[in-house]
DNA sequence: TGGGCATGCGCAA
DNA sequence: TGCGCCTGCCCAT
C-alpha cells in the first residue's frame, strides 16, 4: 500500500502516538544501527514528503524511512509480542509498539541529509503550499510519456503506480502521451484531481477514485474492484472496452485506449 | 513446499 | 533496460 498517502497517513499516526513522548527504539533484525544512537530520546516530530518518512529527534537526529514495495508498520497492543526476526526498527512507548519490516530505506539522518533528499523530490500534492507550476514546469522539460514523469518523484512527489493509472484515465490521457505536450490547463486540472484524491487517501486509509454516484455504492461499502477505473480492473466502467495492460518501463501500466487515445 | 506477485527504487551497463 | 534488494501472502501442487 505505500504511495504517498500511505506515508502521510503514518506520519499523522506517529504524531499522535510517539510525538513529545521518550522512545525505546530498537532493531531486532540488526539492520537498523542507528536504532542504539535514538533509543529513549523524545520523537519531537513527523513528517512526510512524498514516500518518504522522517521521525525527528530531540537533539537533531532523523530517522528517515523508505518503504519501497514491500515495507510495512504494523501496530501491536500493549504488552506486544517478541518480534519476529525481520523487524528491523521497533519503536515502543508504555501504550504504543510499532514494528518496521521490510523498508527499503531505515536509515539515522543529520538534517542535511534530509534536505538532499527533499531536493530531490518534486511538490507533494498532499503538502500545503505545494506548488503545481513547479511540477509542470519538469513536466515541459521531458519527452517521455506522461505516465513515466508521473512516476518520476523528482516531477511529483508521492504519486505511485495506481494513482498514475486512474489520474491518466479521468483526464482522458494515454499513458504514451509525451509528458510536454501535456497543456496547462489538462496539468492544473490533473494536479486538483490527485490533490483530492491523495488527501482523501490520508483519511480514508485506502486508495479510493471512483464516484459513489457513478457506482451507485457509498464509499465505505465499496468491494475493492470498485473503488478504481482502470488500475487491475478487466472493462472500462465508463465504455466497457478491455483495458490494456502492458510494461512500462518495468511497471504495469493501464489504460481504455478508446477513452485515452493512443497519441 | 514452492512459485508468483506486489501501490518502489537505485544501480550497472 | 534489466537486475537486485526488501518481505509476506496467496495459491497451486
Amino acid at each position: 500500500m505505500p504511495e504517498g498517502h500511505t506515508i502521510h497517513r503514518l506520519a499523522r499516526d506517529h504524531r499522535e502516538w510517539f510525538a513529545g513522548e521518550r522512545v525505546s527504539v530498537s532493531s531486532p533484525q540488526g539492520r537498523f544501527p542507528g536504532a542504539d544512537v535514538v533509543d529513549g530520546d523524545v520523537l519531537e516530530r513527523t513528517d512526510a514528503w512524498g514516500k518518504h518518512l522522517f521521525h525527528h529527534y530531540e537533539g537533531g537526529c532523523i530517522v528517515h524511512v523508505h518503504l519501497g514495495l514491500f515495507g510495512k508498520f504494523r501496530r501491536h497492543a500493549t504488552p506486544p509480542p517478541e518480534p519476529r526476526d525481520t523487524v528491523r526498527m521497533r519503536i515502543a512507548t508504555g501504550a504504543n509498539v510499532v514494528d518496521l519490516t521490510g523498508a527499503t530505506a531505515c536509515e539515522l539522518l543529520m538534517p542535511d541529509e534530509k534536505d538532499a533528499i527533499l531536493e530531490r523530490l518534486g511538490p507533494d500534492p498532499i503538502r500545503r503550499g505545494a506548488d503545481p507550476d513547479v511540477a509542470y514546469a519538469s513536466l515541459q522539460r521531458r519527452r517521455i510519456g506522461i505516465g513515466r514523469a508521473l512516476m518520476d518523484q523528482a516531477v511529483v512527489a508521492g504519486v505511485g503506480n495506481v494513482y498514475r493509472a486512474e489520474v491518466l484515465f479521468v483526464h482522458g490521457l494515454h499513458p504514451e502521451v509525451p509528458a510536454n505536450e501535456v497543456d496547462e490547463a489538462t496539468w492544473s486540472a490533473m494536479w486538483g484531481t490527485l490533490v483530492e484524491w491523495m488527501r482523501r487517501g490520508v483519511r480514508q486509509r485506502r486508495i479510493i477514485t471512483t464516484d459513489p454516484e457513478e457506482i451507485g455504492v457509498p464509499h465505505h461499502r465499496m468491494a475493492r474492484a470498485d473503488r478504481l477505473y482502470v488500475y487491475k480492473q478487466d472493462h472500462c466502467r465508463r465504455c466497457g472496452t478491455s483495458i490494456r495492460r502492458w510494461d512500462l518501463a518495468g511497471r504495469w501500466a493501464y489504460a481504455c485506449e478508446s477513452c485515452q487515445p493512443p497519441p
